[in-house]
DNA sequence: TACAAAACCAAGCAAGCGCTAGGTAATAAA
DNA sequence: TTTATTACCTAGCGCTTGCTTGGTTTTGTA
């Protein structure tokens, strides 16, 4: 696999097109529609990535990258448990809902649009990701915060954090912190203590 | 809006359609593909259907409506409110694993590709399943079951379980009602008793 | 047995798709 | 100032898409 050259304009072309994923899907975004929200013609694309899906490849990378990121940092100098694990579920629905969220969310409803190929590559990477919360909830088990199979509970917890795209909406009230307060009450039976 | 007959060939084509949408999503599948897996040709299918959308409408009609009778079905002679709400969880698990699965998927993942209009006419539907879900959830909020918000809890359980649409195969050891089990205890920090 | 309705086919149109080829303009290193 | 590289445009090719039209076959009903 040869690494593809990181320049600015291809960056900033990766950020227009997770917008456009996020909205629109990726096969109801048209190259066409890329071009025109980036100004260049149509064509030009093709002269940063060899075909569409690599953009979508890129987007998704830079998603999951930012996610590990934001999830190392949020629970880097936590000692507690509870700290701990309220701080994964914070980190894990601002990547989703803050600043910069569209790439992540792409990277979580368009996997079944990769092909075979793309996913063997960027499979580490979520690894890495759930490996880090696997970590987590482990502890929290053993904390007696949380009941049942390790595995099992990630799945769950992830599964439901990732659902909140489908409804979630900050500026209705509730922001990202409250939110994952109420999530950490009805996932723990307890009060998180800020 | 004019109701399409349900001629039984049209049922045919809807739960065929079901199974391609589900593999394949429904951008993906073309009235070809749908032509050549019912064994007509493409222009036929616009006997059935006046267009490509009507048939998705009718997939999701048709696994809605599934829904709402397995989940009355399922919890209907029961008045323990524990038995209930594990009732509840193991029907939608059942919609979505087990028999004739295909339809209440697509009517999960491809809600995005509706129309604005398409919409609001099954919005009825699921908002019917989830008043059923969330009297349940209220009721086990009173016995102390659970811990946090109905309409809240209610996304938190509901996206959780959709969510296993991405990762759970019956075939792999655990069966759905095992599933159901692990869920609630994870959900109650209480085992199910059976 | 006649006949209407329903189901289907053959052929193809118009539009949109991803992508390419061959050239030009901008930028930067020598 | 030359030269190489990068960025972009123009124009369009080949293909697939959803869908239509006008006619034929099958089916159910009287």
């Amino acid at each position: 696999m040869t690494i593809p050259k990181q320049t600015n304009r291809r960056k900033e072309l990766v950020t227009i097109a997770a917008g456009l994923f996020k909205q629109e899907s990726f096969d109801r975004t048209t190259v066409r529609m890329l071009a025109s929200a980036t100004g260049i013609k149509s064509g030009s694309l093709f002269h940063h990535f060899k075909d569409k899906e690599e953009i979508l490849v890129a987007v998704i990378e830079g998603g999951l990258e930012t996610s590990i990121e934001v999830i190392n940092k949020q629970t880097a100098d936590i000692e507690q448990v509870d700290q701990r694990l309220f701080a994964a579920i914070y980190g894990h629905l601002m990547t989703l809902h803050g600043e910069n969220k569209d790439a992540h969310i792409v990277s979580i409803i368009e996997w079944k649009s990769l092909s075979t190929l793309s996913k063997s590559h960027l499979i580490r990477l979520r690894d890495e990701y759930e490996t880090i919360w696997q970590g987590i909830i482990e502890q929290a088990l053993e904390a007696k915060l949380l009941e049942g199979e390790a595995h099992l509970l990630r799945l769950f917890v992830l599964g439901s954090l990732n659902w909140t795209i489908q409804w979630f909406k900050p500026e209705q009230g509730l922001d990202i912190e409250q939110l994952a307060a109420k999530f950490y009450q009805s996932l723990t039976h307890q009060v998180i203590n800020k």
